[in-house]
DNA sequence: TATACGTGGAG
DNA sequence: TCTCCAAGTAT
């Protein structure tokens, strides 16, 4: 008889407590190598915030939002008691907005449940809103020096090439395969967040994405058996997902003198929360433009299209056209779904309102 | 299990 | 231009 749901092994696991050593010398050795901000204090709250941002993020793009946001929000404290529009502009331009939301959410939740300290427990931090287990590990072993295996990307990539092992790594059971392998060769203490490390810089310098690995000088080139193989190039394997969908718009650049017209997005889903620029499904012809508008009671002086624009999402495509228009007089508009417009001023629009990137390229354009 | 959720850099 | 993808999580 034969069991209907295996649980997925990897092969040659027999490997896995010889890279150990290699990783860890690897690593100390590199030290000057990659100078991030989040390692020169190392502190929970720290690792904290630079887990979640770096969550599907380059290291160089974080860097700058890194730092900005340590100087405004130094503590789990301030973090807590932070107003909301703060918050998503430090996070502006970062993208997955849900991350800083989720942020703010676990702050209140360490004050009220753990005093305001974060909790040294795998399960305590997995249960907080925003780190899953991936982030739960890099935490609890980086600030904590709890042996667990972060997963990653970069992890799961070396893995799979050391093992020479073709599973699909897009599937969770994968993952966990390969935290379950890892698991009973974890170091503790100052070693078991210096091996995470080890295997994120090894990915993100030499065991490179896109069949470029730099084998000659990989630590690890003596074990791997994709490099024996030769075939470390077309590992791992990744199935692609399904095409984004197409969604076409209609940009509005409405001025009254100074101000700009604002709309606030609906508080879930794509961008929610943040500000954007008044928009319509479609794109509208001149005449239709000028029948919308006036059936909003605006008077138009002026109407200039702009260059279209296309915006690319993971899972959505934004072709939109635009349209400045500058308006007469002030007056109480509501656009299209009744929700009301905010005019903001140039200062404003710099230093409060949070506007995702796909709308910067209005923004920024000259008239 | 599959899909929603951003952005910018690289080949 | 186009595809991939980078220190993933929530549902």
């Amino acid at each position: 008889m034969r069991k209907q749901y295996t649980p997925l092994q990897l092969p040659h696991t027999d490997i896995l407590p010889e890279i150990v050593e290699p990783l860890l010398t690897w690593y100390r050795g590199q030290s000057t190598l990659r100078c991030l901000p989040w390692r020169e204090e190392v502190t929970p709250y720290h690792t904290w915030i630079s887990e979640i941002m770096l969550q599907q993020t380059r290291a160089s793009a974080v860097i700058p939002y890194y730092t900005r946001f340590l100087e405004v929000l130094p503590d789990i404290a301030s973090l807590a008691r932070c107003d909301d529009e703060l918050l998503m502009k430090l996070w502006q331009g970062l993208g997955y907005y849900s991350r800083a939301r989720n942020l703010k959410k676990a702050a209140c939740q360490i004050v009220e449940d753990f005093g305001g300290q974060m909790p040294a427990d795998f399960a305590a931090l997995l249960a907080l809103p925003g780190i899953g287990r991936y982030t739960a590990s890099a935490i609890g072993s980086i600030a904590f020096g709890l042996p667990l295996p972060a997963v990653d990307g970069n992890i799961l990539r070396v893995t799979m090439r050391v093992l020479q092992c073709g599973e699909d790594i897009a599937q969770l059971s994968v993952r966990r395969a390969v935290e379950d392998a890892l698991a009973p060769h974890y170091p503790s203490g100052e070693d078991a967040g210096a091996l995470n490390q080890a295997f994120m810089d090894l990915g993100a310098t030499v065991c490179l994405p896109h069949g470029a690995p730099h084998c000659a000088l990989c630590p690890l080139g003596r074990l791997c058996l994709a490099y024996a193989a030769g075939s470390a190039e077309q590992l791992p394997i990744k199935v692609k997902k399904s095409k984004r969908r197409i969604e076409q718009k209609t940009v509005l650049v409405l001025r009254q003198g100074r101000a700009l017209a604002l709309m606030k997005r609906p508080e879930k889903g794509l961008l929610a929360g943040l500000w954007e620029l008044p928009n319509l499904p479609g794109h509208l012809t001149e005449e239709e433009l000028r029948s919308w508008l006036a059936a909003r009671g605006l008077h138009a002086l002026t109407i200039t299209r702009l260059p279209d624009v296309r915006h690319i999402f993971s899972h959505v495509e934004w072709q939109m056209q635009g349209w400045e228009v500058e308006l007469s007089a002030p007056e109480a508009v509501v656009a299209e779904d009744d929700s009301p417009l905010v005019w903001a001023s140039p200062e404003e629009l710099a230093d409060t309102y949070s506007i995702p990137s796909a709308f910067q390229y209005f923004l920024h354009q000259k008239s």
